[in-house]
DNA sequence: TGTTAGCACTCGATTGTGTTGAGTGCTAAC
DNA sequence: GTTAGCACTCAACACAATCGAGTGCTAACA
C-alpha cells in the first residue's frame, strides 16, 4: 500500500487541524475540511489504510485520529505549507534585531528573545572556542593584586577573566605584558595557547614569573574555552500547552533541559542548515512528543554554534522553520566581523 | 485571648507538621506528636480559639488545620527552633564556593548555584551602578572599526562594551585615548561620566571626534548601569512541591517572576538583614501563597545587592534563614576587594 | 476550672453506575 | 470505488452511595 495524492491530502488536513486544536481528527469533520468532496465513510477508509501504515494513532476505538511522529515526518519533508509571510518575517526580524544589541551575551539574550518571539523553549549551543585563533591580548589592572585579562579572538569573540598578578606591576607595564603577550601568542589557537602556558607555568622562566598566577590562567583558559555551553531559554513556556497540563510531564521536560549532555549531543551543529527532530528522532526520552528544530549560526570563520527550539511535536513546522532560518542569519550576522 | 505558651508549642507542633508532610494537621495526631500529654479533645479546644485568633484555617469542617501566615509569621519571629548544624552549613558553603569561581556573571552563576542547593527559585538583584566611581577605562582594538570599551570602577565591577571606533586608530592610539580617559574620569560617578561624555559629543571638541561613536558610548553606559537587573534562576524547582501540581497555578508563579518591575520592588535592599515576607506581605497578589526570603549582599563599598529564594509559604524558614545568612556572607567576601 | 470520653455530624475523597455522544468498522447498495 | 446505514465501542460526564478523618458539643470527672 502507497501513500498516493488522496491520502496525502487526508493527512495534511488531519495535521494542520491537530496543530490548531489538538484534539482527534474525525472522519466527519475532515470530510468538510479537507476539500476532496468525499463522504465521511470514504475518508475513514483511507483513516483505516494510514492507521495501518502508521501515520496515524487511535487513542480509542471511538476518539479520532492523532497524527503520529511518521506523520509529522512525512509533513515536514514532502509537504510544507504556509511557511510564515514576507511581513511577518520581516516584523520578527525587527523584534529579534532590538533585543540582542550586546554581542557579549548572546546566549542569554539569544535565548530570551527565540523564546519569546517562538512561545517555545529556547536553546543555545554557544561553540567551543579552543580553535579560535588569538589575536592579541590585554591585560588591566583591577587593583588588589588583579588584573583582567581580555583575549581577542579572530571570531571576535572576546574572553575575559580576572586573574591574579604580581601587585607591584602597575597600569602600564601590564599593557607592556600585554603587547609581549600578544607577540607570542598572535596566530596561536586558544588551545596551543593554553598549552604553551602550561609550559611557561612549569618552567621557571623570568617571563612566566611576571605572571604569578599563569597556571591559574591557562586553566581558566581551558575551562572557559574548552566545553560548548548550552544556554536555555523560556522554559516555562511550555507550562502553556495543553500537553503539559499534567505537571509530571512538564516536570519531566525540565529535567530534561538539565541534562547538558544529552542536549548537547542534541545540538551538536548539522552540515545541512535548518533541521527537524521529530519525537524519538531526538533522541530523548522526555522529548518522545516533542519536536526540537535546530539552525547552525556561525561565529566568525567556520566555527558555528547552534540555536534551537524545543515543544510539542504538534508545531506549526513551516513557520517555526522560517523563524529559525531569520535568528540563524541575524545572528551570524550580527557575530560576524566587517573588517 | 492571647497565645499562651501551650498554644504557642501547639501552633508550633502544627506549623512543623505541616512543613513536613504538607496536609492539614488533625488533633489525634498532634495530640501524639505535640509532646503536652494532653488529650485531643484538649488539642481540639486550643486549636478552636487559635482558629479564631486568626492564626489557622480550616479548609473544610472535616479536615484538620493549616497554618495561615500569620502563624508563619509568629513561627519566624517567636519561633525559631532547629537551624542547620555547623556542619550543615560548612558543607553547603563549600558547595557554593566552588560554583562561583567568576565573578563576572555572579548573578546567573549565583542565581543557579542558590536555586540548586536550597531547591528554591532564586532571584539576584543586581544592584544599579551609576554611582559607582571610576577607576580606569580601557581601549582595546577588536579589529573592524571596533573596540572593546572596560570600565573598571572601584568596587571592581567591570563593564565592557563594545563600540564603534575610527578604524584609523591602533592598539598603541587606543590605549594612549583610554589613559587620556582614565585621567578626566577617574573619581567621577558613572553617571557623572555619561553626562561628560554626552557633553563630549554635543560638542565639537577635537577629543571628541577620535571616537566616533561617543554618543552611543555614552547611551551604552547608561543602559548597562542605570537599571537594577533581576536574575531568576531555577524557577522549574517549585514544579516539584504539591502546592503547584496544578499547571495554572505554577503558571501564575512563573508569570510573577518575569515581572521584573514588581520584583525589584520586592528585592529592594533592606537595612535589616535578612528578611523574610510571608504570603501577602510579599505585595504580590501571585505569590499570595508563597514566602520569599531576602538577604543582602555587599559589592564593593556600600552598594547593596539582594539574593532571595522564593517557594511556597510551607518552608523550613530557619533552615533557608542560614543558608541565605551564608550565601550572602559568601558573595559579599568574593565580590570585596582586598586592597 | 480545666480536662477528657463519647457521640453525632460534616464533608471531601473514593468508588460505582448509568447515560451520552462522538466516532468507528462493517455491510450492502449504488 | 463510493456511500448510506447501522450496530458497536468507549471516554467523558453526571450522579449516587459509601467511607472515614476530623470536628464541635455535651456531660462527666479531677
Amino acid at each position: 500500500m502507497d501513500v498516493d495524492d488522496r491520502k496525502l491530502r487526508i493527512l495534511q488536513a488531519i495535521v494542520e487541524d491537530y496543530i490548531l486544536s489538538n484534539t482527534p481528527v474525525g472522519s466527519r469533520t475532515l470530510s468538510k475540511t479537507c476539500g476532496l468532496g468525499v463522504s465521511s465513510a470514504t475518508i475513514r477508509n483511507e483513516m483505516a489504510d494510514l492507521t495501518e501504515m502508521g501515520y496515524l494513532i487511535q487513542p480509542h476505538v471511538s476518539a479520532g485520529r492523532v497524527p503520529s511522529a511518521k506523520a509529522y515526518r512525512l509533513y515536514v519533508t514532502r509537504l510544507r505549507p504556509r511557511g510564515m509571510t514576507e511581513q511577518e518575517i520581516e516584523s520578527a526580524r525587527r523584534a529579534f534585531r532590538s533585543r540582542i544589541r550586546d554581542m557579549e551575551s548572546v546566549d542569554s539574550q539569544g535565548a530570551a528573545a527565540i523564546s519569546d518571539l517562538t512561545h517555545y523553549t529556547a536553546l543555545v549551543l554557544t561553540p567551543r572556542q579552543s580553535d579560535l585563533k588569538v589575536r592579541s591580548l590585554h591585560l588591566i589592572p583591577l587593583g588588589g593584586g588583579r588584573a583582567l585579562l581580555v583575549i581577542v579572538t579572530d571570531s571576535g569573540v572576546i574572553r575575559d577573566t580576572s586573574i591574579r598578578v604580581s601587585s607591584r606591576l602597575d597600569a602600564s607595564a601590564l599593557y607592556t605584558i600585554g603587547q609581549m603577550l600578544t607577540q607570542r601568542m598572535q596566530g596561536l589557537t586558544l588551545r596551543q595557547m593554553r598549552e604553551m602556558l602550561y609550559g611557561y607555568a612549569a618552567s621557571s622562566d623570568a617571563d612566566a614569573r611576571v605572571l604569578s598566577g599563569i597556571a591559574d590562567l591557562a586553566a581558566q583558559v581551558e575551562k572557559q574555552t574548552e566545553t560548548d555551553r548550552v544556554t536555555v531559554g523560556g522554559a516555562h513556556n511550555i507550562l502553556y500547552y495543553p500537553e503539559y497540563a499534567d505537571v509530571t510531564a512538564a516536570r519531566a521536560f525540565m529535567d530534561a533541559l538539565e541534562d547538558t549532555g544529552s542536549l548537547m549531543h542534541l545540538l551538536r551543529p548539522q552540515e545541512n542548515g535548518i533541521c527537524v527532530r521529530i519525537g524519538p528522532e531526538t533522541g530523548i526520552d522526555a522529548f518522545r512528543d516533542c519536536s526540537v528544530i535546530t539552525a547552525p549560526y556561525r561565529v566568525g570563520r567556520g566555527h558555528t554554534g547552534t540555536i534551537a527550539i524545543a515543544g510539542p511535536s504538534r508545531m506549526p513546522y513551516a513557520r517555526m522553520m522560517d523563524m529559525m532560518g531569520m535568528f540563524s542569519q541575524e545572528l551570524t550576522d550580527a557575530l560576524s566581523i566587517k573588517d
